[in-house]
Order: structure tokens, then sequence, then C-alpha cells
RNA sequence: UGGGUUAUGGUGUAAAGGUAGCACAACAGAUUUUGAUUCUGUUUGUCUAGGUUCGAAUCCUAGUAACCCAACCA
């Protein structure tokens, strides 16, 4: 069986430099930088470069991209690596572009000394209004031509905290009426008095992006510096800077960012949304940070699957939340081990079981017959879902009502008889026999009842709290809706309720997945103590009632 | 007449002049002690207009639309 896969243009690319002989092994990069938390976008780049090296061999390094000491910090560098670990890949290298800050410094004193650098005195208000704009030619700062010594020796002189912040930069100088906005002299240093997470207090001068991404990946031998599309225009001087300066000519390839329905991805957003109190925090199970899918029950290999299928391409895209749902229930049905629990319960009772019985009964853990069985106590009096009855039954329903008869899940058929109703119209009780020749494992009732339900034991019942989580937002893409994108916040996207599970939850694991029978899967969540369990709902099982139910 | 990037079903992604394929979603059916899983089948697409060619998603010409670029952020 050789199933031919075809390549997105990232690997026809290396393929075609292998193949070359530009290249003998590749080397990639992810680079964050630690100012916040990973997300899905992050993941899908992850995945990517990682995946990129495992395939064509080759290494992939972690550098962290800390070029700005006010917004960054040791904290978020500890929670990046959990992340990416989490999800399953190794990086050959934990790098730092604080590493090469000296290295750096170099380079621009060479550039100073080539005549392709300059100590810019001019206000930030002063650079915006020279720059022009897309449409209009900037003007040269009447800094601009400087000599070589006068240069070297301002440029020392921002190095030693000579000057204020923001009163001097070093820039570029390029062309100030060329097309490409970022190529009109550009801005590679300026002056920031700030400590810094792991230099400290060394420097007071900070490289910007634009000199120090391209230089690190030069350093470190990328080969291919994969990033998003919005970097497309800085590839002229990502280029530029590598060619002036004379190093490892690393090559710069650009993706499109992957969207997600139903969600926001970008960092000053999900910031927002933590700060202002929408959810609990960056590991919120409703985040799409990786920190809050995890919390929710997403598996790594679901992530990572999602990942490879839906590609890598340049053109702008949202893709659907159900095609990572897909991806986590296929994973979720081989891992999960089936319990039941009641989410809304109401109780039965079965008349005709003798009072203060217990029978224990055998359950399949799972699909496959590896999985084997566990215990279940059954009595008199059960608690079931409140859905799975009515009071008067609709087309096509097979679950509970008035004279119709169900499965007990693993256990007992049995028939309703009548029920009870409260003032306000709610049920309070079902009444129902049983049929004892039903008994799972040998029925000789001969009866076949399309429905079959889940159940808990009252006696043996534990009580859980069960937070079911659904999608953040109600509109398919936020960001492009009229108005602010907390407007379409789902006000339901966090239910909590009460529940009932059976005993053997009691050892629930931090790690372990369950089905809960017919409702979706569930993993506990952080929050659980020995006294008070807590499960979160990962996703829903596919419902095809809830679609009947609809017409 | 700023520059750049991109256009393939509802969504995502293939097809390098030769049958428009795959996945998700949707729909129909089979199996089922989970209305889950599994299995079978069906619907839906090449931005527009010209041109080249026996033959165009692909090549040419002219349009159109969307996104990115004017942070001492990355």
């Amino acid at each position: 069986m050789t199933e031919e896969k075809s390549l997105n243009f990232l690997e026809e690319i290396i393929e075609e430099d292998l193949r070359s002989g530009k290249y003998k092994t590749i080397v990639t990069r992810f680079p964050p930088e630690p100012n916040g938390y990973l997300h899905m976008g992050h993941a899908t780049s992850i995945c990517l470069n990682f995946g990129l090296t495992a395939k064509y061999g080759g290494y992939s390094n972690l550098r962290f991209d800390d070029t700005n000491p006010v917004t960054e910090e040791t904290e978020y560098v500890d929670n990046i690596k959990a992340d990416i670990k989490w999800l399953g890949f190794e990086w050959k290298n934990e790098l730092y572009a604080s590493d090469y800050f000296d290295t750096l410094y170099e380079y621009a004193i060479k550039l100073i000394n080539k005549g392709l650098a300059y100590v810019d005195d001019s206000t930030s208000e002063e650079i915006a209004l020279l720059k022009g704009t897309p449409t209009e030619p900037g003007k040269d700062s009447p800094y601009r031509n400087r000599s070589v010594q006068e240069n070297l020796g301002l440029f020392e002189r921002m190095k030693n905290g000579e000057f204020a912040d923001g009163t001097h930069t070093l820039r570029a100088k390029i062309d100030m009426a060329h097309t490409n906005m970022l190529m009109r002299d550009p801005l590679l240093y300026r002056i920031k008095h700030a400590h810094h997470h792991r230099t400290g207090d060394k420097w007071c001068i900070y490289p910007m992006y634009d000199f120090a991404h391209g230089q690190s990946d030069s350093i470190e031998q990328i080969t291919h510096s994969i990033c998003t599309l919005e970097f497309v225009p800085h590839r002229e001087l990502y280029d530029w800077l590598i060619e002036k300066l004379e190093i490892y000519p690393s090559h710069q390839y650009e993706f499109a960012r992957r969207n997600l329905s139903y969600t926001v991805m970008s960092k000053r957003k999900l910031l927002q949304l933590v700060n202002e109190g929408y959810v609990n925090g960056w590991d919120d199970p409703r985040m799409p940070t990786i920190s809050g899918m995890r919390r929710r029950g997403f598996t790594p290999a679901s992530i990572r699957n999602f990942c490879d299928r839906i590609g890598i391409a340049k053109r702008e895209n949202v893709t659907d939340f159900s095609v990572l749902e897909f991806f986590l229930r296929e994973d979720l049905n081989h891992a999960a081990q089936r319990v039941m629990a009641v989410l809304d319960p109401v109780k039965l009772i079965i008349t005709n079981y003798e009072d203060g019985k217990t029978e224990e009964f055998q359950s399949e853990n799972g699909p496959d017959e590896a999985s084997g069985t566990r215990t279940v106590p059954f009595s008199k009096e059960l608690w079931i879902e409140r859905e799975d009855f009515m009071e008067e039954a609709a087309k096509k329903w097979f679950r509970l009502a008035p004279g119709a008869m169900v499965r007990l899940k693993s256990a007992y058929i049995v028939r309703c008889d009548s029920y009870d109703k409260d003032a306000d119209g709610n049920i309070t009780a079902i009444h129902c026999t049983y049929l004892p020749e039903s008994r799972s494992g040998n029925d000789t009732s001969g009866l076949k009842v399309k429905g079959t339900i889940h159940w808990v034991s009252v006696q043996h019942a534990l009580s859980a709290e069960v937070r079911l989580y659904d999608r953040l937002f109600k509109v398919e893409n936020p960001s492009s809706e009229e108005g602010d994108f907390k407007d379409y916040i789902n006000p339901d996207s966090l239910q909590i309720v009460n529940a009932f599970v059976e005993p053997s939850l009691k050892n629930a694991g931090k790690d372990d997945r369950y089905q809960f029978l017919r409702k979706g899967y569930f993993c506990l969540d952080e929050d659980s103590t020995a006294g008070q369990l807590v499960f979160n709902r990962t996703v829903t099982l596919k419902d095809a009632w809830a679609k009947e139910a609809q017409k």
C-alpha cells in the first residue's frame, strides 16, 4: 500500500533544496516571544517546524525572541517550554535572542563602519512624520549624513547609558523613498533602560525584531526560517541585512496563519479576555491556548493530527472548529474509559425490584475487547437523565415514555408504568417494572428494545461538579463582525451542574480520560479534591437525536 | 498607475496542459445493550471576461475581490 501524499509548498521547497544539494540537512526554529501563552496558532507553527525536521532529517531549535525587556518574563518561558513538551516535541537547543546581544552589537558597528547605519536624534513623532505613507515617499532625517566616526561615538554613548529612553536610535541607511515602508531607514536599536529577564541590567539598548531575528537565524545557521504572512514585507530587509553583514544566508518563508471558527487567536485579544474577566485565566478550558486546551482535556495527538490534516498554504482561511472536534473524538474514542454519569438527574423507581437488594453488573470499559469490564452496582432506585423521559413520546423517540420500554445499560429492560409530577409540572419520579429475564448477558426475554439509557444507583452514586463548556463565541468569526469582538461572547459557554456519577470514579486520575456514556468526553479538573470531584466536559458526543429533534 | 500576498464545494486542502481528488460538515441507509463508534452511498467547487490549445484550475491578456505594510511591538 503506497499512499501518495502530496507535498505542501514548504515541503516542495525543502525537497528541491535537498535534491539540488543546497543543504545536506535542514534546521528550523520555533521563535516565541516570552510575553504570553502559546495558543492553537502557535501549535500549527510548532507542528510545522518540528514536523519538517522530523520528516527530512535535521533539527529544530527553540529560540525565545526576547528583545523587548519591558513585556517579557521568565514565567512565560517556563510555560512555553511545558506546552511544547506536552505537544510531544523536543528541541535540539534552547536559545535566546538575548544570547546574541554582544554579537548583534558588533554587527551594528560593522554596519556603521560600512556607512549603512546612523544614529538619529529625532523623536518618534518626527521619525513617523518623515517616514511618509504607503502612497507617499518619506524624507531624509537631518541626522542621516553624520560621519562614521560621529555615529560610532554616539552609538557607544547610547550603549553606555548616556542618553534617556527615546532620545536616540540607530537606523539602517537604505532609502527613504522605498516602496516598501520597512526599507525606509528602519530602526535597528532603541534605548530602553529596563531590566531584562536574562541579561539583567547589562544593556540599555536593545535590538529591534528586524535586527535580531534574521541575525539569530543566521548565527544558528537556520536553513528555513518559517513565519507567517504578515512578515512578507520584512523579507526584503531580512535579506538586505544578511547581505550587508556578510553572514550565513538563512532564508525566510511565509505561510498563512491558521484561524479557527468560533474563537479568536491573537495574543492581544486573548489577553483582554483574561484581564477583563471574561474567562478564568489563560488556562481557562474555553481558551484556545495550549494550556486551556490541555485543561479542557484535549490530547496532544488530536492537536497534532489536526495540524497535519488541515495542511499549510498561503491563503486566508478559517478552519471549521468541527474539524478539530473530529480529531479529538477520534483519539478519545480509543483512549477514554466508559463510565456512567447522570448530569441532570431524575429518579427512576423499579416497583417490582426488592427493597434493599443490590446487584452488581459488569459493563465494558471501551469499544475494544481488550479494555475489559468493570463492576457497576444496581438497586431499586436509580438516577437517570431527565431528558431520557418524555411524557408524550415524540416521533422516532425510542427512550422512556409511559408504556415504553428501554434497556438500562448493562442491566435490565424496564417498562415505564407511571410518573409523578409536582405542582410546577416538573417530573419528580418515574415508576417502572423490570423484566428479570432480560438480565444483561443472559437475556431470555426475546425482546428487542430500540433504546438503551445510562443510569447510576441512587444509594451508590457519588456526587460531582461537572463543568459543561461550549464555544466561547456565538459567531464564526468574532474579529470580522461589527463592533467589539467581545460583544459576541457566548453567555452560555460555561454551565456548571451537580451530577451523580458511578462509584468507580472515586479513583479518577488526573490524566485519565472518560467517556460519560452518551454524554461526551470528560476529564478531571485540577480543582478536584478528595471531597469534591470536578469534571470538565472536553467535547460532546455526536448526537443524532438532537438533529432529529430539531426537525 | 504606492508596494506586497492570495483567489478551487459550506470549510480546509490536492491536482506542475490530459477523468477536478481527499478530509471535515451536510444528507440517506446498514449495524449497534452508547441515537456514540463502525460500514455503505449521495449532494455541492476552479473569482470574472477574453485568448492560446485537440484539450486550461493550470499558459497569456485585461479586470474584480480579500488581506498585509505608515509601533522606539514581535
